[in-house]
RNA sequence: GAUCUGUUAGCUCAGUCGGUAGAGCAACGGCCUUUUAAGCCGUGGGUCUUGGGUUCGAGUCCCAAACAGAUCACCA
């Protein structure tokens, strides 16, 4: 991809050379055997220095200075970084010289792959390093890195900070920026924290298709792809919520799935054509029961995972802390925006939406305009964690009609920072009913809404064979990672978030 | 999709009224055996994102494009 070397490219390529022909390999095949981390030494040296006595670590270096028979430099490895110290008649007991004045000194470049054997001491300014007695050359880093440095007071010089240099080049950016490999090892444990909860409840994770010929479960627009063998059409999925509920019917009493769904759609700081989410059907509940899961399950996994129920997230402090608010749709309506939806009509909605310029389309039917009165009124002002319940049927095809009120359905969605981050209903477990559902999906699709669903007609079959009563939930795993990370673009908790070609490396 | 902002050395950034490009770190050559943003002396390094235009002359002014970020619209 590029055809230009740079100096500093051109002077590492050299040294590969220069290292071969001094019988140093620049890639070595063989096994380098570790015993100690770069932290394990920071951290225990004070308490049990006869532990490091005999250390051996690998890692990439990060810094040299050099005062001529000694070096110090700094190696950093998974676990962070580590001072070393290097003395030339330490590494080179014998006659020669060359692997401290010419491999190290000279051909070993910041990046560089390096394993070293000695013991761990203090320096006299009282650092924990390593006293090298054994020097290994492991691998060669043809590209110079960026140089951040951290001063004394603590001051950051030189951060590689270019959210689109740092995008592209992830690996560089987890490199150098320690920040950022933790925000993907709270990932990790975050969702590792959520699969034990639902492990030990018994419910069984599972794996849906992706490649799906009728695409639901969602309201959003597909990506559209071909299988050449069937010579048929396919879309990538936009949820499996249609998928699990099968398996609800087939006679699993949970099941749960964490799965990367695609929506050709807009992308901004808080959207990725491809996102992670995570659906759960446990059968024989209710939405009532699913709010209390909700609230036990994200205080356990957030206080594991975060050490508190408490995160910062800009200026503002949010409480994971059980129970959560629950409040009506309507009534956050009449709360926040000072008016009363419940028995407007279509056009009486339509005119308010006009009078307070929130744009509305001649598709949107009567549950399309409450909801964008919620989100232009309401949203915005949920920061602590709040339950949004009960949904005008029209938007919401696959739930259950409501046990007592007219018009609505047993549905509630998470609301935290101002953004939605669970979706939950009690399940539409009524054939008839979800078929009737379908097809007022089908009329709202011919008015032109491009997101209502596609009928689907094996999934009614399903249930006609009889499913439980059975409550279902949706988490964004990326909004949620984002709230316990405190990070304000989806971009920060994705390792490669989307990006377009860059125009210099095209072609 | 709209608006605004940005793109200069490997990295972070200066660049005045339009007059052939600067710093620190990194690199290269020296000196230095407990330093730590190590230090000291010296050297090299640029298709100023791309393409047009104005001008005697453009990193700088104008137009267009690419990519990114922010805000808005849509969505989760």
């Amino acid at each position: 991809m590029q055809n230009h070397l740079s100096e500093q490219e051109i002077i590492r390529r050299q040294y590969l050379d220069e290292l071969r022909a001094m019988g140093v390999d620049p890639f070595p095949a063989q096994a380098f055997s570790v015993n100690t981390h770069a932290s394990d030494l920071r951290h225990r040296f004070d308490t049990e220095p006869d532990a490091f006595k005999e250390i051996s670590l690998a890692g990439r270096l990060m810094s040299k200075r050099n005062m001529g028979k000694a070096s110090f430099a700094e190696l950093q490895d998974s676990s962070g970084r580590i001072q070393l110290y290097i003395n030339r008649d330490q590494i080179c007991p014998g006659e020669s010289k060359e692997l401290y004045n010419t491999v190290f000194k000279r051909l070993c470049d910041i990046g560089d792959f390096i394993g070293v054997r000695g013991y761990g001491f203090k320096t006299q300014t009282g650092e924990i390093s390593v006293h090298v007695q054994e020097f290994f050359f492991l691998a060669k880093s043809l590209h110079p890195l960026p140089i951040v440095k951290t001063d004394a007071e603590g001051n950051v010089h030189d951060a590689f900070t270019d959210p689109e240099q740092r995008y592209r080049k992830r690996y560089v950016d987890l490199i150098v920026n320690p920040h950022v490999k933790e925000i993907f090892v709270r990932r990790s444990r975050l969702i590792n924290a959520m699969r034990r909860y639902f492990d030990e409840r018994g419910w069984l994770e599972v794996e849906t298709p992706v490649l799906q010929t009728i695409h639901g479960g969602a309201a959003a627009r597909p990506f559209h792809t071909h299988h050449n063998a069937l010579d048929m059409p396919l879309t990538l999925r936009i949820a499996n919520e249609l998928y699990l509920k099968r398996l609800i019917v087939g006679g699993f009493d949970g099941v749960y799935e964490f799965g990367k769904m695609f929506r050709n759609e807009g992308m901004d700081r808080t959207h990725n054509p491809e996102f992670t989410s995570m659906e759960i059907y446990v059968a024989y509940k209710d939405y009532i029961w699913m709010m209390e899961m909700v609230e036990d399950c994200l205080e356990k996994v957030i206080t594991e995972v975060h050490g508190g129920t408490i995160v910062a997230i800009g200026n503002r402090k949010i409480d994971f802390k059980k129970p959560y608010r629950r409040l009506t749709m309507y009534d956050a309506i009449q709360e926040y925006a000072g008016i009363q939806v419940e028995h407007m009509d279509e056009a009486t909605l339509r005119q308010y939406c006009r009078s307070q310029h929130i744009a509305v389309e001649d598709s949107m039917g009567r549950g399309k305009l409450i909801d964008s009165i919620f989100g232009e009124k309401v949203e915005g002002h949920l920061i602590q964690p709040c339950y949004i319940t009960d949904y005008p049927l029209e938007m919401t095809p696959l739930a259950k009609k409501h046990r007592s009120k007219e018009g609505l359905v047993e549905r509630f969605e998470l609301y935290v920072n101002g953004k939605e981050i669970a979706n939950a209903y009690s399940e539409l477990n009524d054939p008839i009913d979800q078929k009737q559902r379908f097809e007022l999906q089908l009329k709202l699709a011919a008015r032109g809404d491009e997101e209502a669903m596609m009928m689907d007609e094996d999934f009614v079959h399903a249930l006609e064979y009889g499913m439980p009563p059975t409550s279902g939930l949706g988490i964004g795993i990326d909004r949620l990672t984002m709230l316990v990370t405190g990070q304000e673009a989806i971009q920060e908790v994705l390792l490669f978030p989307q990006m377009k070609p860059e125009a210099r490396h095209q072609a």
